[in-house]
DNA sequence: CTAATACCTCTAGTAACTAGAGGTTCAAGT
DNA sequence: ACTTGAACCTCTAGTTACTAGAGGTATTAG
């Protein structure tokens, strides 16, 4: 009743309506995220519309840094008809989470690679202070230097 | 004459000193990147100051996360006497150069994460918002979205 | 001398794909 | 109906930088 016209599409189809690989595709069928409706009679993979939404919707999660493990929990709760919002916004502030912390991470990792860089620029000592800086942890200002 | 105490250490030793594990000590040497001044009778390995000091080389470059492919050139650089410099500058250029463009990605995503995760707090429809928005990406205002 | 600890090699597993070999099916044109 | 070329199929192996485990040997402290 509700159903529209039964226009199943190719893998190709998919993978460019989506834009996700064609072998990913196959990759994330293989993980059990995502199974073609159907196959052809000669065993090609049919897909529709329903599938298309959720490739966009790991497409987009995947995007967003979250793991496949992520997706696949997602996914589960996507399912479900109610209940499921805490788990999903949990899962969602976990991942902002570890964003900021690699976000702090790599801020300092570019003030020590920057020190690094114009520290080699005005060099005028033959010993390259690049690779001393990396030698020589002493001189280090990062909190990874233990 | 330059020469210091022969004090040879152990795998453990050389583990602790400069905070990388054991197993990964063995795949550093698999891959070329250090190798054991010798071993024991009981062909056990045994390392000098040399090898702890390349080891810390070797350490603070992949904290700084640098690819064991750019640690590899940037040691065979070292190990030349000099006209070295501009090759190491450039690899550390290069890689400061990911490390902006890394950094500016997480930004947004970090934005988007943020705008996902407010939504979920305030949500009074049933549906969940995280899902909704990692569904409909046309509510999406990252650059990631074609 | 013995027991605990540290070490050895080798294989396989992780995440999330990507690449390639070798073969089949489909769609379009003649 | 036939042919050609693109798109598809499965399966295996490679990528990065490790980590974990099995099964066995060396070293060292008591």
């Amino acid at each position: 009743m509700e159903r529209k016209t039964t226009n199943l599409m190719s893998i190709g189809s998919l993978s460019k309506a989506a834009s996700v690989k064609i072998p990913t595709i196959r990759y994330y069928e293989q993980q059990e995220l995502i199974i073609a409706t159907c196959r052809s009679e000669g065993n090609q993979r049919l897909y529709s519309e329903k599938e298309l939404q959720r490739l966009r919707f790991i497409k987009h999660a995947r995007d967003l840094g979250f793991s496949l493990n992520d997706v696949r929990e997602l996914i589960l709760l996507e399912q479900q008809p109610s209940g499921s919002c805490e788990s999903a916004h949990l899962i969602a502030a976990r991942h902002l989470q570890s964003v900021c912390v690699r976000l702090a991470q790599l801020e300092r990792l570019k003030h020590e690679l920057e020190r690094m860089v114009s520290l080699t620029e005005s060099a005028e000592n033959k010993r390259c202070s690049v690779i001393k800086a990396l030698a020589d942890h002493s001189q280090c200002e990062g909190e990874h230097c233990a």
